[in-house]
DNA sequence: CTATCAAATTCCATTATCTGGAACTTAGTT
DNA sequence: AACTAAGTTCCAGATAATGGAATTTGATAG
């Protein structure tokens, strides 16, 4: 569970923030030292600069909480996103098509974020999932972006993998993930079979620019009460397209050079 | 323009991401070196660092973007917001009263940051405004939360502004905002009359506890052409009840002592 | 295709900053 | 009131950051 082995300074201070992040419950400084190997002292000097600069933040009751400055930068970040810019067209018609979620993730290490989200149905509100960050082995859009991945890299990141079982239908070791991305790397669409979230599946398909090292995807997702693995199957063409349209938008946008 | 001088490693690094955070289009490496004076090397080494922690993103042609890394972080920071936590059903509450647009902002220096919003009309899309940051002294909530600071900390904070005309009815010097602040001091209540945007004008009222140093404030905004000046006075009472149940809710929460 | 100039990247001896063990202070508990 | 656990401060030593200069890369023009 230690997450710690970041090098240099600032490693060691964003080491700190992840352990607040990835804490339900805010944790106390010794719930830190614990968690991170960190000395007492350096802990301590490392979380008092990260409040200075705003990005951590003291409770009354001496928990830590992630600060709003955080928000701040995440709101820049968002909206300058190029990517994130270039697809957003496209999203949309893709969900307006569809009538289902729609989903743009970015390979993060063996994470997925989600950079921007379109409802079908418009009840849901949307900054709940924006920037939410999801295991690449039991999303569509994670296993999509795997798959366009130069071999050594996958290889690396399938083992730094520490599988979790989610579902029943978790595919829970690196052999099965690695005979399931060789199908994908033939067919250029993922699946989730409610690998991530009982009654949720979804189909993907890779957005990526391998001479530029950036790996997406888009996915269209759905309650599989309501849309039977069929119906996502009939979609597997438009989100191809779609994947395309975002590639080819990005190339002509980006310019043709690497 | 040159935002500098933040001491500590960590101070240097995130100048780096303020920089980008601030500029209109992508700065280059040498936009970066003219606007912060770090030097080549040093400036090129925090960037590496930034990049490494995937805090920074390099685009094809040498541009720099803050990285996905904040939007996850960020996604946790506002979850896990204990005072957006609290405040939420007292927003929604005066949200469904008033049909109009709730905002939830924290005083960050001479910036409020938004927490959260809550639309009347369901249309706009939610996390648009999410952390953005907006100046104090022409926004409700910044004025709101600048009247129940401390003297001292009043002084120094509008000593630090560098005032800057959105519409012409923004107050654009030190004097004309203490005369504001005190008044707003007796009533309890702030105004914004269109000196944001124009067309825009909202109530406010502070949400704060000064032995926590924490301050804050919640408005409701309207545009003034549908909703005119006396329907905002009309609702006076409302926000500044709504602000006394937020603060009694994290007295109760938080533990009645500092 | 090659020359030219600007921008980006690397290098490394110096030095400032971070490190981390231990002592100290504060807060909460029996 | 005494005790225990949690949080904070200190400072000599080690490490990682600094920053000027040299090198490489890349864009633009001849």
């Amino acid at each position: 569970m230690a997450r710690n082995g970041n090098s240099g300074t600032l490693g060691k201070a964003v080491d700190v923030l992840d352990a607040v992040a990835s804490e339900t419950t805010a944790p106390r400084f010794t719930d830190l030292l614990a968690r991170l190997d960190q000395p007492r002292g350096t802990l301590h000097r490392n979380i008092s600069n990260l409040i200075e600069e705003q990005l951590l933040t003291v409770r009354p009751d001496h928990s830590y909480e992630l600060g709003p400055k955080l928000l701040k930068l995440a709101a820049r970040a968002w909206a300058g996103n190029q990517f994130r810019t270039i697809a957003e067209p496209h999203l949309k018609a893709i969900g307006e098509a569809t009538r289902e979620t729609i989903h743009l993730g970015v390979l993060s290490d063996i994470e997925v974020i989600y950079l921007d989200k379109v409802e079908g149905n418009q009840t849901v509100r949307m900054h709940s999932q924006i920037g939410n960050a999801s295991p690449v082995y039991c999303t569509g859009v994670g296993k999509a972006a795997l798959s366009v991945l130069p071999d050594d890299e996958l290889e690396a990141r399938i083992s730094r993998i520490v599988f979790e079982r989610h579902t029943n239908s978790t595919l829970c070791d690196g052999d099965a993930l690695k005979t399931e991305i060789s199908e994908i790397r033939h067919t250029g669409i993922a699946y989730d079979r409610e690998e991530h979230e009982p009654g949720i599946h979804c189909v993907a398909a890779p957005v990526y620019s391998s001479n530029r090292s950036f790996f997406a995807g888009i996915s269209v997702t759905a309650p599989s009460f309501r849309t039977p693995m069929d119906q996502l199957t009939k979609w597997e063409p438009l989100v191809q397209q779609t994947a395309a349209a975002i590639m080819e938008d990005m190339e002509n946008k980006l310019g043709p050079r690497a």
